[in-house]
DNA sequence: GCCAACGTTGGC
DNA sequence: GCCAACGTTGGC
């Protein structure tokens, strides 16, 4: 079982509008880097359990945990011209982009925000934590995970 | 293969 | 809105 970070700005879609869905499930399509791709297609497995993480907003931060719901598959937004993550190079009978889906688990009383992540020496090293980290899916150590987990429940 | 130009991410 | 960091593109 793994642990993984998966970041959505939440004008684009939040962790409330996966919580509306009526089956609480959401195809993670539009990831448009290649390191990003391999951890989805090629290491999530079915069950991992995911932080989401808010980007680009007031205050960013992990406001909840998914599950990993699928294998991964090709993302179709990749060959929908009018799509805004349209790719034309990517070719549907060898997909450049995949995704997962992923389904509800629960939302934070209050977030992390990246502010608490940073406060704390023992995150220091943490991929997320560190200056100019822009990958939007990525792999949290385990003692990272329990760490967070406890602030999530703590309210800190 | 190098690398400058460009576009994007995302915190602040 | 600014801009640093990073990834990608394309000329050479």
């Amino acid at each position: 079982m793994n642990y993984w970070l998966m970041k959505s700005e939440p004008t684009e879609f939040s962790i409330d509008d996966l919580a509306a869905r009526p089956d609480r499930r959401e195809p993670w399509d539009g990831v448009r880097n290649y390191q990003a791709r391999n951890f989805m297609r090629d290491a999530m497995r079915v069950g991992d359990l995911a932080f989401f993480y808010h980007s680009n907003c007031e205050p960013p931060g992990i406001v909840g945990i998914v599950r990993i719901a699928s294998e991964a598959r090709p993302d179709p937004t990749a060959f929908d011209p009018r799509d805004k993550h349209y790719d034309p190079k990517s070719d549907p009978d060898d997909p450049r982009w995949w995704l997962v889906e992923v389904e509800f688990v629960e939302k934070f009383g209050r977030p992390v925000t990246l502010a608490a992540l940073k406060s704390r020496p023992e995150l220091a090293d943490m991929q997320l934590v560190k200056r100019g980290n822009r990958l939007s899916v990525m792999p949290v150590e385990p003692r990272h995970w329990d760490i967070i987990r406890k602030m999530a429940y703590e309210g800190a």
